[in-house]
DNA sequence: ACCATCTAGTCGTCTAGATGAGTTGCTGCC
DNA sequence: GGCAGCAACTCATCTAGACGACTAGATGGT
């Protein structure tokens, strides 16, 4: 067990910088390293007080910041832990294309079953609702639309909470207002009730999670969310959905293929 | 003049959460609902220790977590505001096709321009490196590398930083090796040396930004960065590029636009 | 009119404690 | 051996106060 003055170093008493950054920087530095691993435990804080000859809302700062920074996690009654990464899954820019619908499990299932993770989907609700302004702009002004929300989870941890809206008068007594649609999923639906999928539209944006979301996606402070917001048009030009996706950013990576054309 | 108690109502004595929180949770709702509109001042730390009859270090907690949330920004000498949104800027999937190539000026200063915004590039470094791992994958491991660095501003605030790599026995000595390589960047200029495009694949991630970050995009703290890896191969399949791209997420919507193949 | 200075108000940093609550492992009893 | 309970350690929350640094407006002199 190597001495905390070999790992961590001591302040610097003539810098101008807070001495709870300072003590940030060496943690960071010594994570950075390798001097902590993954998962590893931090000095406790009465040992960062007892080292750095500080008081304990210091040290305490100091872990704040790499808390925020995501590069830390701390649980009450065992310490304070270098963040594991999980394993990030891929979402490719072709999950949509038809020859993914013909099976009779959710592009989901299929995914994390391929990836060895144990898939699971619940808080499913179907309802009618009014749209918000936003939602409704983007499917041309239902008045009522038909909401399908539901929570993903990879091997118990909730990685992603999604609700699809369609105007109420083209889902309303359709097998999509069913918990279950079938197999292939609403795609597969629209497309057989004449809807024929021509593009999709997707708006990424990167923000920190609402307390709401914290709860529902069990995040750790300093992971943020994607928000995506996908809306598929028919070949008639026709919104016929809006997908609103939150996911917890440490849990994706997006990854998209251009044509340079 | 309205009454702090008109505003932000009173603890809950009863409740089991923490106090600090209860103060988020009043302060949040009162920003919800309108009561403190985007730029407006909070109550000061004394007015809101007066009011609840806390210590100062409770208030405090309460206003680190609304930042860390991305709700507001504190500003010494000054007082704590509600975080104004700054207008985004949207970067449509079709940002690189041949036609906008034809122009003297980087897409960047067109769509600002357009935008109304007052483009600028600085941090300009261009110099040949040895590839990191990562790098050296995506462009078929290059011993050497031209990188090309940059940061973009509008209206003044940092928003992006880029760096572009090429295998450098393509870029050396070619005006891709130039600070400035000319009308339609460097796209352009490999389209002309027989490299013809024929596709991009980006990969996207979102997390809390490094300090060096924080530091060269003046991010406020609670606002994360969007990670954005774009990788350009011509024709023959070879990797001839690889954009790696951090940018302020406040500042950026990504749209993509996918066919329903 | 201009500018330097003062001052009140603001947030930033740090100290030194107290109490509470979750976790873990040990100890001693059965 | 098994288990209940205790002790020690952990982080969470809160108090009360001190000093520093930055801002902005008022003051007053040139």
């Amino acid at each position: 067990m190597p001495s905390l003055t070999s790992v961590l170093g001591a302040l610097d008493p003539t810098s101008d910088r807070a001495v709870f950054r300072q003590i940030a920087d060496r943690l960071r530095e010594a994570i950075d390293k390798g001097r902590f691993k993954e998962g590893d435990k931090l000095p406790s804080e009465t040992e960062l007080v007892e080292h750095f000859g500080v008081s304990r809302m210091t040290v305490r700062n100091a872990l704040a910041l790499l808390q925020q920074e995501g590069l830390a996690v701390s649980e009450h009654g065992k310490g304070v832990f270098v963040r594991p990464r999980p394993p990030v899954r891929r979402l490719a820019s072709d999950r949509f294309a038809r020859r993914h619908r013909d099976q009779g499990k959710s592009a989901f299932t299929v995914e994390a079953e391929a990836a060895g993770s144990r898939p699971e989907v619940d808080s499913l609700e179907v309802k009618e609702e009014r749209p918000t302004q936003d939602i409704a702009a983007r499917l041309g002004s239902p008045r009522k639309v038909l909401a399908r929300r539901r929570r993903y989870l990879l091997d118990g941890r909730p990685v992603e909470f999604a609700t699809s809206y369609l105007p109420l008068d083209l889902a309303r007594d359709t097998p999509i207002a069913q918990p279950n649609p079938g197999p292939g999923g609403i795609y597969a639906r629209l497309e057989e009730m004449g809807h024929r999928l021509d593009h999709f539209d997707e708006e990424i944006r990167a923000r920190m999670p609402s307390p709401a979301e914290v709860r529902t996606l069990h995040l750790a402070s300093g992971v943020p969310v994607i928000h995506l917001i996908r809306t598929a048009f028919d070949a008639e030009g026709r919104a016929v959905e809006v997908c609103d996706t939150v996911m917890a950013a440490d849990a994706y990576v997006l990854s998209y293929q251009l044509p340079a054309t």
